[in-house]
DNA sequence: CCAACGTATCGACATCTGTCAATGTGTTTT
DNA sequence: AAAACACATTGACAGATGTCGATACGTTGG
């Protein structure tokens, strides 16, 4: 095994003709990516010190609703992306960069040999 | 420079807090990746021999309307993640390795240091 | 130049998605 | 126990998106 980088999250993109299911899967998990405020709220959480960060601190930046913001916590959470812990009344999440690099990995992964 | 990778298409999402228009720009691009018809599309051209695939081979296998397809090829062609080359009454199209490159270093470069 | 063919565009439609106000749920504080 | 707080869920709505039939456009071959 050469490559260095994360295994992917479903079956690779280049590797051979993807089946239905599987790019329905993946697909899946890009469209949680492909939103402009969940793109930010991923990378305001990367951007802390500690990675990770209260939803509390999370509804002002993105200039959403605090019902808007949760809806795409649930998102990001559901696919796998950010991981949620509550701590009293309040929800933090972490960005879960190998999640992030399985992504990646399945999109760009030239070939398997 | 360590990084053997592209570099990102748009400014990374880990490396400091994304812009409103930032996040935009990039969320068009995930966006035109997360369409299982269009991701099975990528698949295909990926998987010939010579990375090209004529838009008339493309139609029969996604089980889709000629319209509809030429609708998702455009889309991707638009992303630059596919290159359109008329042959003729033919539309041919390739893969941008690079660009496909560059969207996952956006998504994944964990920072510039 | 006309017919045949490959592809793009248009119009219409159903479904999905992002959004918010209102309300519900669970935890802490007084 | 009641009030205050953080967050999730619900219901509603506007706008975006995937889909197809029909049609328009551009190229090739007779």
């Amino acid at each position: 095994m050469r490559i260095s980088l994360s295994t992917p999250c479903c079956t690779p993109l280049q590797a051979a003709p993807l089946s239905e299911a599987d790019a329905e899967e993946l697909a899946g998990i890009l469209k949680a990516l492909a939103d402009p405020v969940r793109l930010r709220l991923i990378s305001f959480i990367a951007a802390t010190e500690n990675g990770e960060a209260c939803a509390c601190d999370l509804t002002e930046p993105t200039g959403r609703s605090q019902a808007t913001v949760s809806h795409h916590l649930s998102q990001l959470t559901q696919a796998g992306i950010l991981e949620r812990e509550q701590r009293g009344k309040w929800a933090w999440f972490t960005l879960d960069r190998d999640r992030l690099s399985s992504i990646c990995a399945a999109v760009c992964a030239p070939s398997l040999d």
